[in-house]
DNA sequence: GTTTCTGCAAAGCCTTTGCAGGCGG
DNA sequence: CCGCCTGCAAAGGCTTTGCAGAAAC
């Protein structure tokens, strides 16, 4: 697990500990496939070991956050959900407007843009993860077809 | 104030009534310079007219939402705020992550990915405005000069 | 041994909702 | 007039916090 020896490590350099359920939750998020909010982690964890709180879940969420090891996403629905970085490797999400759905794509697609931000606006672009709204391909098709039988 | 015209258009459109609260909020929203959190569309509306409830607010903003009219977008402290959409034209934002600070840039600079998305990925983006997450170019020399007088 | 962490419970904050009366069309 | 909107107040959901005991180092 490698984040789990990053995690030990940035803990140390700031004279924090690694407790079972700082590794539990690491680990709860290490298995999610995508985005977890703070219950379904909570609930994850659970099954593990019933000795962990809701709010421990919460301060450590907020601890790898500051730890730049997590970032948040807010899903469709207004929840708030957590990834860790570097899980997956780095890399962005297109979030559709109708179906909810997230998907994950590459960050060679978005390379280019964080030139431009660089070039035109002197900004050094660091996004751990971008979410861009839009519609899927399923849903194009949906709301073409509906446009139709309406018309 | 071109959104008016719109907003009384999309509201008669769906048999819906325009108020002297809905009003008041539209404009407090074309004031503000940049995104307003429902607490701050309630001050300056509350300037105005004592006579405007925050839940009114709230609902009058799920309302500009749901017309497509509004945005909303998450602070770096976490807080919603919204902005209307149109009254700068469409664009989208450039988020310090040291400083909070939101700057606004052109719609063209993210036109490429939209291209390639939709070759790539099949997917319409449609992004109100996106807001990219870095370091602006002031926070950028600061942390360099901290990097400096650490070593 | 210290200092950090945790569980528990309670508070807090933002946002939503129910309801009776008011008002736009 | 009808049905949508509003203010008020209260509930609601998620997240944070205070505290005393437990545990890491």
């Amino acid at each position: 697990m490698c984040c789990e020896a990053q995690f030990l490590q940035r803990l140390r350099e700031r004279g924090l500990r690694l407790t079972p359920q700082r590794e539990m939750v690491l680990r709860a998020l290490h298995e999610v496939d995508s985005h977890a909010t703070a219950e379904e982690i909570y609930a994850r964890v659970s099954v593990q070991s019933s000795a962990v709180d809701l709010s421990t879940v919460y301060r450590t969420v907020e601890l790898l956050q500051d730890l730049r090891l997590l970032s948040t996403i807010e899903r469709a629905d207004g929840q708030r959900a957590y990834e860790l970085i570097g899980v997956h490797g780095p890399h962005h999400h297109l979030q559709c407007r109708r179906c909810g759905r997230l998907s994950r794509i590459e960050p060679e697609a978005v390379q280019p843009l964080i030139e431009t931000l660089r070039q035109r606006y002197g900004f050094a672009a660091e996004p751990d993860h971008l979410v861009i709204a839009g519609l899927c391909e399923a849903c194009r098709e949906r709301e073409a077809q509906e446009a139709q039988s309406a018309a």
